[in-house]
RNA sequence: GUUCGUGUAGCUCAGCAGGAUAGAGCACAGGAUUCCUAAUCCUGGGGUCGUGGGUUCGACUCCCGCCACGAACGCCA
């Protein structure tokens, strides 16, 4: 339960008995009141803006609603001391034993503390990754794949029904080319000296493979017959071949998809043409004549066709966008519209794409596409992945095949560990710039987050080990039944108030559909704890562990548990195991 | 040229659907280790939040202009 939420339930109530015993004119919109933890953490435990949002509407000053609202919260038992300060702020502070509470709730909901209702089993689409399944995964996809799955994971714990989608676009030119190299390929396993690989084919040796599979599964019986012949055949199979090998790839993530949606299954169902009927019935497709485009680099070629137009511009897209070409083909946003379109009727209104920088021409048309195929009754969030440059000691990595071996996804996640790769992907926010340095990501210092949080499991779980040779292992079972009230450091106190901080973190990273918000969080949480820790060196009274007091050893161990819980929670968000031996 | 993104401490970045004296890490200076993992911790200096306006009780946060950097910009995929 986030406790702000709880809060501010209590602050509506105070008024709402404020209104009724007359003290104001009328119930007041109460819309704009929040309750947020003060910046500073001296101003108390929280802090509401109602006073001075709600004066206005009462007729009052600020400070006099204030006064009169601070005398009504006074009298909550979770409240210890109400402040009024500022220009009209109401600081509460709470009291211990509220917080002993939530130490307890967190031993008991263990890794489901945080777990949100704020989603209400909302169907959620996340479609990320969908790289063409015409090869291995590239190093360049891998923030991708782990920012959706982390996203996923984010929006799972804040209660909604999370699809995993990969859109494989397994139609068109890549993939005839595709199957045309697999073709060459099967000639050459053959026995058929195949020599250089021409120009307009996939040249990888990932596809001799495919090859071999045909050449051994039928013999011959493709050597007489033209590739155009046999084109969906070779096709079919070389396209299934790279979906595996795609998903091998993530599996090395530990990434793993619920739906792969088939841009040629849609198509041969009939989707695009019952999209294009639904914008046909809203009027928003004409047949006409574009502008020639005025980018600084427009295409020699270019000259006026009639053809199919999607008026996007009705949705804010700068220009419309055509759907058919003069000779009646499809162009490359076609389908996806009816992607999108495949989706809604699927059931999901929140639709979240996950796609790279690269595409960021791409997002206002697909928006508009989607506000007008469901009517405005979907939502489409797209979220741009920014590169990574890659570092290996501060000198950036060439990542060309020639130069050495570091190009593929699988090369990345064979060198480094895939909880570190994950979490550090996840240390920087989605639009801007990341460094991953192959040598600072394995580094065993503060200055790498991954080892600092995974640090203080660690830790946290060597005081188990010594607490079990202490007391024996039964001092570790029910530790929620603990007399918490033996916490009275205020750096316990504290580190109580971290982790209570928590399931409001996962709401509003869930709200803005940031998973690096809780990255920064368990740093935060990790540094409150290596901070008690160290407090236990310079103060034997501080120690976790006293031989001569059980109860108050106990009391802490269901503090250091309650840290132990909070980190598992918030690594699952990622995908990352908690480690407890470094 | 147009669109989008970014601009916060010397460096790398957070900043919570506008809130009270703008935060962390690195770097720099000093300090803590007979003791549960010092792989850590503590203390300190350092900022006109790119810039000029606007909205309001209040703006790093919202709106408009400008500047700088990055990316994208076809009926290609």
């Amino acid at each position: 339960m986030n406790i702000f939420t709880l809060l501010r339930t209590e602050v509506l109530n105070a008024v709402g008995v404020l209104a009724q015993s007359g003290k104001l004119d009328k119930v007041p919109d109460t819309a704009r009141v929040t309750v947020e933890p003060p910046r500073d953490a001296a101003h108390g435990d929280a802090a509401t803006n109602a006073a001075m949002v709600l004066a206005g509407q009462a007729g009052m000053k600020p400070r006099d609603f204030a006064d009169l609202l601070a005398r009504e919260l006074e009298k909550l038992p979770a409240i210890e001391k109400v402040d009024v300060a500022g220009p009209g702020f109401i600081n509460l502070k709470l009291s211990d034993a509220f917080w002993y509470d939530q130490l307890k709730t967190i031993l008991t909901e263990k890794e489901h503390y945080g777990d949100s209702d704020m989603g209400h089993g909302e169907k959620v689409n996340v479609e990320f990754v969908s790289v063409n399944p015409t090869g291995p995964m590239h190093v360049g996809h891998v923030r991708g794949a782990v920012f959706g799955d982390a996203l996923a994971g984010l929006l799972t714990k804040a209660g909604y029904d999370v699809t995993r989608e990969y859109y494989m676009n397994d139609r068109g030119a890549q993939v005839d080319k595709l199957a045309r190299s697999a073709y060459l390929r099967y000639r050459e396993a053959m026995g058929e000296d195949i020599g250089e690989i021409p120009e307009g084919y996939y040249p990888g040796d990932y596809l001799k493979p495919v090859g071999q599979f045909i050449a051994q599964k039928d013999g011959d019986k493709w050597m007489s017959v033209k590739e155009e012949e046999c084109h969906t055949y070779f096709r079919d199979i070389a396209v299934q071949k790279m979906m595996d090998l795609i998903r091998a790839d993530l599996d090395k993530a530990d990434i793993h998809f619920d739906v792969f949606a088939s841009e040629r299954a849609i198509g041969e169902s009939g989707g695009i043409e019952r999209a294009l009927k639904v914008l046909e019935e809203r009027g928003l497709i004409y047949q006409g004549v574009l502008e020639k485009p005025k980018s600084a680099k427009a295409p020699e070629d270019w000259e006026p066709q009639e053809m199919t137009i999607f008026k996007s511009t009705a949705f804010g897209d700068e220009t419309d966008r055509p759907l058919k070409r003069s000779d009646g083909t499809y162009t490359y946003f076609t389908p996806d519209i009816a992607y999108q379109y495949d989706k809604y009727q699927r059931g999901f209104k929140k639709l979240i794409m996950v796609l790279g920088a690269d595409h960021a021409g791409y997002v206002t048309r697909l928006k508009s596409a989607v506000k007008a195929v469901t009517n405005g009754e979907a939502d489409l969030d797209i979220k741009l992945v920014q590169m990574v440059s890659f570092s290996e000691n501060g000198q950036p990595l060439k990542m060309s095949k020639r130069a050495g071996t570091f190009v593929t996804f699988a090369d990345l996640l064979n060198q480094i560990e895939k909880d570190v790769v994950r979490f550090f992907m996840l240390t920087r926010k989605n639009d801007s710039q990341l460094d991953f340095d192959l040598v600072k990501v394995k580094e065993q210092s503060k200055d790498n987050p991954v080892f600092y949080v995974q640090y203080a499991n660690a830790r946290a779980h060597s005081v188990f080990r010594h607490a079990e040779e202490m007391f024996g292992a039964d001092i570790l079972t029910d530790l929620a039944s603990s007399d918490m009230s033996l916490l009275q450091d205020e750096a316990e106190l504290a580190l109580i108030r971290t982790l209570a901080a928590f399931p409001r973190q996962v709401e509003q990273a869930a709200e803005a559909n940031e998973p690096h918000r809780i990255a920064y969080y368990l740093y935060e949480l990790a540094s409150a704890f290596h901070a008690l820790w160290n407090k236990g060196r310079d103060d034997v009274q501080m120690r976790f562990l006293d031989e001569k007091n059980k109860n108050l050893s106990k009391a802490r161990l269901a503090l250091i548990t309650a840290v132990t819980n909070v980190i598992g929670s918030g690594l699952k968000i990622f995908g990352v195991v908690p480690v407890k031996e470094m």
